[in-house]
DNA sequence: GTGAAAGCGCTAACAG
DNA sequence: CTGTTAGCGCTTTCAC
């Protein structure tokens, strides 16, 4: 305010170079603006903007106040402000990353590839975590449209549909990752579930076993569903009934895998071999065997979807699909920056990324059929 | 550009209820605005602003009017545009979360409860992984503030502390988590290592170890240093000389406790125990040991730091210092909002967080001293 | 009770 | 080669 007319009526003649401005000015702790540079440099806040986003060629801006205003800018750390930026372009370069539970090592290596992808492509992330909750997920969609996020990586919760509906059209571009809808025409990425499953149960058939149960998560999600689907073609293949009380289990999580191990302890005591649909259920399963005193694999072969890092290290070395959660991650923000970019229309279908099959010590070999 | 002289000349009187508007307005899909609310309802924008920011009764705006904008409103599903809420109010709601490596659980714990604690207080937050890399953490550093945030929670990779000047006047609010510079003037949260270190150090003094071996990770880091001091006290309490080739190791991961490990295995062949000051050192030296036949805890007993949730499942179980990352994630965020709100200095020191020692099966109870 | 207008910091016509 | 001006969508004096 105290020298608005100066500015106004600034001369750009003659800037003599080491004029004391007003000393507020040079040591203002607020962010530096164009406006401030061109006040100090006596250029106008258009040819600072031209120099500073590289067009300063475009443009001919002259080689001498080209290096003078970069030289200001330097000095003063200018930083461009993305907000006003973002305004005026409609270009955030910010994507959402709408995640159920960081904590997940599964998701958090999704996140990590995500983050990564989208910085190389000068964006940032902004993060949500949905806790597993539709509605938290429903909000967190609106947020990142509030904040006008260019597009959106999406670990849906996965039970509701309902309001994903909207995002058809490519209104906002977004990529589901690991959970997807098969009747919802949006762009996803996701691990081969159906054959993971299959290969993971023919190595138990293939050991010898006949009697396996399936420790499901949460049903009605894409994933579960999938590998349910893929144990039961195992056992079809190999003329075996498919028995449905030996599919048990309702979340993806410690305790549902801790307590269906327990139960089926009790209720099927002919069962030799578990098919354990997540790593979380798996822990489970092995805190309820080790209480039940049931040696893996001697008294009950296990095989778990997911490989973390510790898979090679517990009591009994566990057998595992594992899925490519750093590719899934990859491929996510690739089928995103194309929508992006493109400004087409979306991707049509999805990526089903292959599994691999990795084998430890967690399965016995029956010599005969255990029933 | 069709109509703007309607909008211009638009009179606020007798809006004709269900007056045709320009179709394409009422279809188009791009997302309201104030202005588009004020042709559609013959108000103007600010009694729009007015009523959607809940200052309606403030400006005592009628009842009517106030129902039919907030209807409008509803019906045309605006969302504030958030890029022009903060440029114009320099609040964006919106705070930076740096992490080296959201793939450590350690961190993603970290990052879950930085994240739901922002959100509580109606903030979003930018996630940046730095990659362990002090360049990419001066690099999200900047970018956090070109995109205004108005505060950042940083676990630094914390070998150089340069960079981190700057920010000790207030400039921007900052709490560092985990990491921290005692000679740095800034906020920070952490565990109290040097007295977890002691603690599980004379777990194992108390249980007849004399030949201790300390397995450490990246020096001049704060966790490191602390707990490597945590050992030599209990050390030199219980009289035992410190002997500096016993404390080996230089970063925290597998690979790095796996060869020392190995190392130490073949020139140390006395050292019955071992201190590992991270849960990645001990993942490889649970693979070193494996390798070399020895067994724990018969052969060798180990205490390790972080207590991850597969901790109880290894094939011996662990015994840990758990530090709350949970809690670390809710303080970083408490002490950053008590700055950002008070907008006063910055909060003198830091906090650190009791550790707690969990006790399973991996140390043995020597009858007489190893040595 | 309500509006007009200025302005946050930036970019992009449209002049010269 | 450089500057003036308008405007992105919002809030907020100031005016009536």
């Amino acid at each position: 305010m105290i020298n608005k007319k100066d500015i106004d009526s600034a001369t750009s003649t003659t800037s003599t170079t080491s004029q004391p401005h007003s000393s507020s000015l040079a040591s203002t702790n607020t962010q530096p603006t164009l406006k401030r540079i061109a006040h100090e440099s006596g250029v106008s806040v258009t040819t600072i903007s031209r120099v500073l986003t590289g067009q300063a060629s475009r443009y001919r801006i002259s080689k001498k106040t080209e290096t003078a205003v970069r030289k200001l800018a330097k000095e003063l750390d200018f930083v461009p402000n993305q907000l006003a930026r973002g305004l005026r372009l409609k270009k955030t370069l910010t994507i959402g990353l709408v995640i159920p539970d960081i904590s997940n090592p599964f998701f958090a290596g999704i996140a990590q590839q995500a983050t990564l992808g989208t910085r190389k492509h000068g964006y940032s992330v902004i993060l949500c975590d949905s806790q597993d909750s539709t509605e938290l997920e429903i909000q967190s969609l609106g947020l990142l449209q509030s904040r006008n996020v260019e597009g959106v990586v999406l670990c849906p919760v996965g039970q509701s549909t309902d309001h994903l509906a909207e995002y058809v059209g490519g209104r906002l571009p977004i990529v589901l990752v690991d959970r997807f809808y098969p009747e919802l025409p949006l762009p996803y990425v996701s691990s081969d579930n159906v054959s993971g499953a299959k290969q993971a149960t023919e190595l138990l058939i293939e050991n010898g076993h006949r009697r396996i149960a399936c420790l499901q998560g949460l049903r009605h999600t894409s994933p579960n569903e999938f590998r349910v689907r893929g144990y039961k073609e195992a056992l079809t293949k190999h003329h075996i009934p498919v028995d449905e009380t030996l599919i048990v289990g309702d979340s993806f999580t410690e305790q549902s895998g801790y307590i269906e191990t327990k139960l089926l302890l009790k209720t099927q005591p002919d069962v030799k071999a578990i098919l354990s649909l997540c790593n979380l259920n798996a822990l489970g399963a092995i805190r309820a065997l080790a209480e039940e005193k049931r040696n893996v694999p001697e008294d009950i072969s296990i095989v778990s979807f997911d490989d973390p890092p510790y898979s090679a290290y517990l009591a009994t070395p566990m057998t595992t699909v594992a899925q490519s959660y750093s590719e899934m991650g990859e491929v996510a923000v690739k089928l995103l920056f194309d929508q992006i970019q493109s400004s087409r229309g979306q991707t049509k279908g999805g990526i089903l990324l292959p599994t691999t099959l990795i084998k430890r010590k967690s399965v016995k070999r029956l010599e005969s059929p255990s029933n």
